[in-house]
RNA sequence: GGUUGGGUGGCCGAGCGGCUAGGCAGUGGUCUGCAAAACCUCGUACGGCGGUUCAAAUCCGCUCCCAACCUCCA
């Protein structure tokens, strides 16, 4: 390991050096969806971020072990003992299919939008529906503690006792009881809870209600927050190393994610909590209610008010790795457009640094000093809590430095092969294995080099028109082409296509 | 009202006591038949007011704005 791993604790709200438990192994849970709409395009972000930091670690050599859940059941709108209904439930009820059915339909949805944007897959991704046994257990297992309480087939978690045993609720909120207490006094519906900051572990299932399992206290259903404590806990035990999900999940989720299982096993889940930020939309945060939204469909096809064309997933995902992922990322038509030629730029330096051989003579001058210092760099802006703005800041430096090796502005004289042959490792390394991109305009090939031939008769072709200097013909090649998007480039050693 | 996090050049976005972030756009140049690309070059900056310090975008205080959370949200 060539650093020390650093990482943001949210609990502490300080960057610490990353210890696992076990030695190299880590146990990481992110929280997923939740199935009953397409997904989101903050969900993206979020999952993305974890997706780069999970490929880190991996690359790190450590052995992860990545859980990612489904919510499918027990997510409420609005408060557990007043009228709520659940999201799936409703959803179903809404299109007059099954609940299962919804799951399936926006778990595929959401499955697809997750190899667009080439996240790899968690080693598990429980469900909510698939471990009620689980859960049913945690919440006699909190019973049994004292911590919770039963009324009307209901039972709810009594934050009261949990905070005055220990001072962990509202540790990760930075929230206080006293305050929670206020803000919610003015409760319309009779409450079945004893205080208004307790919360629902079991639910007794209304008449109309059609997910609902037996329990030892009702027929009815779980609390959004215990599927998260139970299947953690289920596959990566009572404490593990990396809890993350997304910033808004922080209150009430996470606190009462921790408060579940300091209940039933008093012990603290994670180690660190990480959490990603929002990605807004022109300064505010996305929401479908008031048209500050855009799914990303619109964004591939570029059907919205909000953007001037369609970006492609490849593109998206570098614009989510030029921001830090606990800063808010401010989603903009001219952000995008200036990523994508950024992305354009960074890609097609790859594709120059692969097709580029080292002469073979070269000694370490200060050129190739400066090139070895750029790599080091790279690795060790990951490892402080997985910059990749600042990684991302580095390669283009060394973009820098391939183009001015290709045009001749730079010697190889002055950089070993060896520092070279790490030139290409970095990038191979970094931009597809941990940042996860790919170059999508090399992918639309695809016809087994037949449109490289083609290309390569137009520009030979016009090659030879310009060195009869009939410029009409050249021109008449070049400026069609562009019409199909196809942009040739003038080098030094001969013409480069590139589809745009 | 409470909690958490922000306000950085034309735009996005790093940095978080002294050391060029980076991308896009803009300036001037090199190269090229022209253009594009590439390379070199040059600007413009840290919300406001105080304070600490030899030194502050970075620390402290006050103040003004913004966002998220406190009800479902990644």
């Amino acid at each position: 390991m060539p650093d020390q791993l650093v990482v943001h604790n949210s609990l502490t709200r300080k960057k610490e050096v990353f210890k696992p438990i076990h030695e190299g192994t880590i146990g990481m849970y992110v929280c997923g969806p939740t199935v009953y709409s397409d997904v989101h395009l903050g969900n993206c972000r979020t999952f993305v971020s974890f997706d780069t930091i999970y490929r880190y670690l991996l690359h790190l050599g450590y052995s992860v072990r990545y859980v990612r859940n489904i919510t499918d059941v027990g997510h409420l709108e609005g408060d557990a003992d007043s009228d709520a209904e659940d999201k799936i439930s409703k959803k179903a009820r809404l299109e007059q299919l099954e609940p299962m059915e919804i799951v399936q339909k926006y778990m595929n949805g959401f499955h697809d939008m997750m190899r667009i944007f080439n996240t790899l897959p968690p080693n598990i991704e429980p469900r909510a529906t698939g471990h009620i046994v689980e859960q049913i257990e945690m919440v006699q297992q909190i019973l049994d503690n004292g911590l919770a309480y039963e009324k009307n087939g209901s039972v709810y978690f009594n934050t009261i006792k949990f905070a005055e045993q220990s001072d962990v609720y509202g540790q990760l909120s930075g929230k206080k009881l006293d305050d929670l207490m206020v803000e919610t006094r003015d409760l319309k519906n009779q409450s079945e809870k004893n205080h208004p900051s307790d919360f629902a572990i079991w639910i007794k299932a209304s008449p109309e209600h059609i997910m609902r399992w037996n329990s030892p206290w009702s027929v009815g259903f779980p609390g959004w927050h215990l599927e998260c404590s139970a299947m953690s806990t289920k596959y990566l035990g009572n404490h593990f190393d990396i809890h993350g999900g997304g910033g808004d999940l922080k209150f009430p989720h996470h606190e009462n994610e921790i408060a579940q299982n300091h209940g039933a096993c008093n012990c603290s889940p994670a180690n660190y909590w990480l959490h990603t930020n929002m990605l807004l939309m022109n300064g505010k945060k996305m929401s479908k209610s008031d048209g500050n939204s855009i799914t990303p469909q619109q964004l591939f096809t570029g059907d919205s008010e909000h953007i001037s064309k369609g970006y492609s997933p490849m593109m998206l995902r570098f614009f989510m790795l030029q921001s830090h992922y606990r800063s808010t990322l401010d989603l903009t038509d001219d952000a995008l457009l200036a990523a994508e030629k950024g992305y354009r730029r960074l890609m097609d330096a790859h594709k120059a640094l692969t097709a580029m051989t080292h002469p073979g003579q070269g000694s370490a001058g200060a050129l190739d000093k400066e090139i070895q210092t750029l790599i080091a760099g790279v690795s060790s802006e990951m490892s402080d809590d997985f910059n990749c703005p600042k990684a991302l800041a580095k390669i283009f430096e060394l973009v820098t430095k391939v183009n001015g090796l290709k045009a001749g502005h730079l010697s190889f004289e002055e950089v070993t092969v060896e520092t070279f042959e790490q030139i290409k490792a970095t990038f191979q390394l970094y931009i597809f294995d941990i940042f996860g991109l790919a170059d999508d305009a090399q992918a639309a090939g695809g016809d087994d080099g037949k449109m490289d031939g083609l290309m390569q008769l137009v520009i030979d072709m016009r090659a030879t028109a310009r060195t009869n200097k009939d410029w009409g013909t050249s021109d008449k090649i070049r400026d069609t082409l562009q019409a199909l998007k196809i942009k040739l480039k003038d080098g030094k050693d001969g013409t480069e296509w590139t589809v745009e």
